[in-house]
DNA sequence: TATCATTAATCAATCGCTTGATTAATTTTG
DNA sequence: CAAAATTAATCAAGCGATTGATTAATGATA
């Protein structure tokens, strides 16, 4: 069945994605991820082509609709500058931060200096994330509701930097914080409230006039 | 001679700790750096015992040293609390972006959720110049310096993430911010007066009354 | 000082093993 | 039956590590 091919798929997708992001992709080797995923060694090329192919599809599963979403906020004509901007800390907040296992995973991969053709996608498809934020900045500042000596691209770097630094090192972030942000349940109703209210605090400060 | 021998082994070190941050352990072959540092890859163990401990020479050399940089700033009397974060931030940016290549070492070993003694011992280092960082700020409340809402360990997230953010993806904050920050000369002279500035603009807007 | 002994440093070659990938054979499916 | 899916077996390449031989440096001896 089509169907079954496609859960089967998937279901290596999801164990790929943790194996990945647990041991990075060199440490990740194809039969530690077929053994974890139940499946023959031969069907990750099968089905992905290579190893690169495995690594590219989940990431590309995980960035599809997410592109989309910002698009809806950016182009949206009925909210400020700074709603909008509310709204992307909102929706970045709940997407990313529940998704850690992922964003450690692209991270650690960006961190190598590799330039590979792997790499550059990667970083092509990130970059519209960051360009569609900076846009939003940008236009805040033309319409004079931003500051104009922002530093839209430092901005940028603060809002995902503050997330990766906690989410990447949950061990230390963990003793900072005061309670473990690898608790689902916690992360739900602690980590992400704070992290919504304070990004928004600090980010509102920096911004308006 | 010893000398020699000393130095040699420095060239090691230093070879390795860039291909350690540049591919990553896993992603660092003992042949490549044996190849990039000019020295027989036999060397290697015969110096070092094995990879994994050519990797702890390479994170111990740095550790050393690393503590009381900070402690000059919190014990002066003569400055405000805001006045000290200023120095922070400047001690903060020229001190870890001219070692990003170490840094970035750093964070990917935290990242994995490996539980190994090495880990342990970076967090701890790494946890002490964080707490040093906490107080600084949580004085500044106490003292009514500060917003009393300040969320302090947000804020050094904030610190730390912001400038993990930029160093340790180069190759894309590059594109983003229009220059090349692995040029040491741009660096130097371009993006450190930013990030400082920058940093302390947001951070007053955030933490002043 | 001159000769011998010992240690440290370096090398090419190679070991056993794991890697990602491919093959050819087999099973399942429609 | 034909096509698709799955398997075990196999491949060359690369891995970290070790070996034994060789050279350089140092120490000991007389």
């Amino acid at each position: 069945m089509d169907k079954d091919k496609i859960d089967k798929k998937d279901h290596i997708l999801d164990v790929a994605e943790r194996v990945f992001s647990d041991h990075g992709f060199d440490g990740a080797s194809t039969r530690l991820i077929s053994g974890e995923a139940g499946v023959n060694m031969a069907m990750l090329n099968y089905y992905f082509g290579s190893k690169e192919g495995l690594f590219l599809a989940v990431i590309g599963r995980k960035i599809s609709g997410f592109k989309d979403i910002l698009q809806n906020i950016t182009a949206a004509d009925n909210m400020s500058q700074w709603e909008k901007v509310e709204k992307y800390i909102d929706i970045y907040s709940e997407k990313i931060v529940s998704n850690n296992c992922f964003q450690k995973l692209l991270y650690q991969e960006m961190g190598m200096n590799r330039r590979t053709e792997l790499a550059d996608n990667i970083r092509n498809i990130l970059m519209q994330n960051v360009l569609e934020l900076r846009k939003m900045l940008q236009d805040g500042i033309d319409k004079g509701e931003f500051k104009p000596d922002t530093d839209t691209d430092m901005v940028t770097a603060t809002l995902y930097g503050t997330k990766n630094y906690v989410v990447n090192m949950p061990l230390m972030t963990s003793t900072l914080l005061g309670y473990d942000i690898q608790d689902d349940k916690i992360l739900e109703e602690k980590f992400k409230p704070r992290m919504k209210a304070y990004m928004k605090n600090l980010l509102k400060c920096y911004l308006l006039n």
